[in-house]
DNA sequence: AGGTATTGTTCAGTGCACCGATGAATTCGA
DNA sequence: TCGAATTCATCGGTGCACTGAACAATACCT
């Protein structure tokens, strides 16, 4: 008597597209390498030489998350991990040219894939989808990492 | 050289919005009962007796994934299973009083939680927000689970 | 009625995602 | 310079999410 619409609550929606993307990524980009692996090898691309946790923080993934993902693509042999001389506690991350090469591979594929996914919205209704959900993923974030405040607090 | 901008790629922003949404969940409503887990609640409150693949159907979980959610709401104590006298491959769930509780009492919390989520967004834009997710959402599922054709296929 | 297909559930395996605690290396401060 | 605080990575634990395989009960079909 007291239920609730969930098309109506953002939670809801938010795991029903990741799993509809899930399951488009797995037919048209690869059953190997997954989403969060492909954002991994794409900052080592843009950035070589990356810490592990410097990496997370780009693709957004926490600590122990990171360091699965990271774990599986050096297993496949994508990427090598080496300790930083400069610094004992890091891991400089660097793709292999296996790693290289998938990345391009799957770059073609991902921007076909996003076409299809894409496809029900007209070209603003793209732009304002990515708008809308970037403001609320961002205001979210905020609130967990509260901005620096102008004066530091004692 | 070749890198991608991740934040014009539909499926990494769907992953951010349900960690900030996981986020919010966990520090507003509660750190026992999970987002999915609710969904489940709430569709029992909704009709109650249903069986595991049907509340599955209705809440986006797979077979596996749904079994495992009920389990854990079976132990906790807010839902029971009882073999469908009619057709003994099934159970029926029914939420315990002490399930109804629990939804009663999270239903009104998440309310504030998805104002507080939804506040980057005007009353419009919060709609245009459900409404170009639901379209990507159900097109991509639409993909997977191809309507039924008019004339059946041999 | 008896064999085949379908359906509901479970199990094993893989992968993402978070937290708290631990340990090692570095940095900061008195 | 030496002890305390910070930082990077790992480990253990929980929970979501999917697939393929197995199993039991039911339904269908001749």
């Amino acid at each position: 008597m007291a239920a609730v619409d969930l098309a109506t609550h953002p939670g809801h929606l938010a795991r029903r597209l990741q799993q509809a993307h899930y399951l488009l990524w797995n037919t048209m980009v690869s059953e190997e390498i997954t989403s969060p692996q492909f954002a991994v090898l794409n900052t080592l691309v843009a950035e070589p030489g990356l810490d592990q946790r410097t990496v997370g923080e780009r693709v957004g993934l926490d600590r122990s998350t990171i360091a699965e993902v990271i774990s599986r693509l050096g297993r496949r042999g994508l990427l090598d991990k080496v300790r930083d001389p400069q610094d004992g506690r890091r891991f400089l991350l660097r793709l292999t040219d296996e790693g290289l090469r998938t990345h391009k591979k799957l770059t073609v594929r991902t921007a076909r894939m996003n076409q299809v996914f894409l496809a029900p919205l007209s070209a603003e209704e793209q732009n304002l989808f990515f708008d809308l959900i970037r403001r609320v993923a961002d205001a979210a974030e905020g609130l967990r990492n509260p901005a620096e405040p102008l004066v530091a607090q004692p």
